[in-house]
DNA sequence: TTGTAAGCGTTATCAG
DNA sequence: CTGATAACGCTTACAA
């Protein structure tokens, strides 16, 4: 009211400048009433607070952000380090990685937390100090394994850094990871139920990638606790997943070892090996089940679609944030393992 | 040297606490000399620097942002928003999305800003004050088209404010978006050269989602180019892609409307239309011809391998990024579009 | 219940 | 080339 829309000189040109000082001044109050008022303090009786906040509105005030964290000495924010391989296009980073940037970015938010996300390939950009530079209170840093650099430097950070991490090459890192051995023995289970029994595995268990260590044991556990031997078809280092697993498809059709099923440690490899299967004239189901892990999207599309592992998003970013807030507050253990769940499509028979 | 690594009582412990003060004092200059010699002024005297970066780096210093920004009034961040669907589940936000985040990134980064990102679904929590907070020096917004409630909010914002999105629903937002009529004349023209001429476009021209419409402009233009007629079988709202496709492909089929290709205005629409000719007995590519639009992953693994026409996500992020600095900086206009390629895979034939 | 006043740790202005 | 000395806008004791 007190400025009308026509009063030329009265309309802020800018992006509001406004401060506590002239919301004080319109409302009739302090500056530190107004502060107390807009914070929700409850020594503030209830008149005054309405007056503030109408006050607040009519001059469109928001607070400083940065004159208040100064002052608080906390940010409310947690920094999100995505690790990409070097030199990578970023549209062939996993898909995963990105759903659980956004699962955790969810997460965060519903325990009142900003995140400021920042990507990180190589040396030239690796970079950990948002506490000390007061722009986070702790930090996650989600990568694959396989960027030995990245761990490096996240590894020699001041050991009092508030952090947890997905990806991490070993268990000296604050880590958080997928059930990879629940969801291995539940494919190997699932092959089983279904009628297969010469499953074999095409994974590494030497791989910087740990995880596909922890997936073959998995199935190798489920097998042997069948009563089969476990037998592994090792990838080739070095080359695209899809790539490893044509090649470890061939290799073991050309073997003569006997198979009827196919456990691949993810879905690009089992995509891979299922495409050159069936150039070999294999029939999928039929006469070998194919069983994958990561729930990647392609998956569906496949021919037949692939019957996959596939983590829990959401609970990742949950379990991410959780024991981040965890360890910031100096609680020491929450879960680590984010659950995981079989996805039966047509590469396994009914 | 000061303090060596075992005197117990000069090890901090905490997160350093340390202020350009401690530096003044271990360099045995003013504090005002300290932030200068940091910040590269060139006033500062090499040997006095070279004292202060030692001095900082014995004493593990960093800035401390909140306080830089509070005095710079620049906060050296851009925001970006990305808005999903209300209560979607994050692993079906399309994969492009999140490609684009992750370029955006990459430009801010490269550009020497940071990127404060946050995911908004519905009207409690939407929210663009950025810049009034002093969170950020300016916004990118990164949504479907087809959530109306978000682009209403930020529609509403103070016009002063810096923002530029992608997914506007329509021109009078400060868009970027995908060279799509350009991509879609690509797409008919590459169907007319392998030899198809009753080219079908499956899609929608008052879709919510604009670029529907632009795609099936450029698609009928090509057309007409060629002395044809366009033919739009029009999608039905409110299903999944997928199915959307199907049907649409199964209501064709039925209409008896003479065809033998068919380009769809997403690649999810088009693999379900590719699924759906198939299990009629079509035979794609020979009989009938498939193109979409998008380049998603999954469109690699379809049987047979779906041609597309894929937009460029890292112009797409550079572009928002330029178009945004650019914005604050007051000179009005750069590209709005972001180029387009053409992916020949399987479904149409050589 | 509200006001006064002291910082939070920088950057920037002004002298020297 | 360097040193004092104001701000920046808020939160939070401490008083009243």
């Amino acid at each position: 009211m007190v400025a009308g829309t026509e009063s030329p000189a009265a309309a802020p040109k800018r992006i509001t400048r406004v401060t506590s000082f002239d919301v004080a001044e319109e409302a009739g109050v302090s500056q530190s009433t107004v502060s107390r008022a807009l914070a929700g303090d409850t020594s503030i009786s209830e008149p005054t607070r309405q007056r503030v906040i109408a006050a607040a509105a009519r001059l469109n005030y928001q607070v400083n952000e940065n004159a208040a964290r100064l002052r608080r000495g906390k940010t409310g924010t947690l920094a999100v380090v995505m690790i990409c391989r070097a030199g990578e296009d970023r549209k062939d980073l996993n898909p995963f990685y990105y759903s659980l940037l956004g699962s955790t970015c969810a997460a965060a938010s519903a325990r009142g937390y900003e995140v400021l996300v920042s990507f990180q390939d190589s040396a030239e950009n690796f970079w950990g100090h948002f506490e000390e530079r007061r722009k986070a209170d702790g930090m996650i840093v989600i990568g694959t394994s396989e960027n030995t650099p990245a761990w490096d430097y996240f590894g020699e950070l001041d050991p009092d850094t508030n952090w947890v991490c997905w990806g991490a090459p070993n268990d000296g890192f604050p880590w958080v990871r997928t059930d990879n051995e629940g969801g291995a023995t539940l494919a190997a289970r699932h092959m089983l139920v279904r009628g297969y029994t010469r499953i074999v595995c095409i994974g590494s268990e030497t791989s910087p990638q740990r995880q596909f260590k922890e997936r073959y044991d998995g199935y190798a556990a489920a097998m042997r606790d069948a009563g089969h031997e476990p037998v592994l078809q090792r990838i080739e280092r070095g080359l695209p997943r899809e790539e490893q697993g044509r090649r470890a498809a061939a290799a073991l059709a050309a073997s003569g070892q006997p198979f009827d099923a196919i456990f691949a440690v993810s879905d690009e490899i089992a995509l891979g090996a299922l495409k050159e299967l069936i150039a070999l004239g294999y029939k999928v189901p039929d006469q070998v089940g194919v069983v994958g892990f990561d729930g990647v999207r392609a998956g569906a599309w496949s021919t037949p679609p692939l019957t996959t592992i596939e983590p829990d998003f959401e609970v990742a970013g949950t379990l991410l944030v959780e024991r981040l807030l965890a360890a910031m507050a100096g609680e020491p253990e929450t879960p680590r393992r984010s659950p995981v769940r079989l996805v039966v499509r047509g590469s396994t028979r009914p």
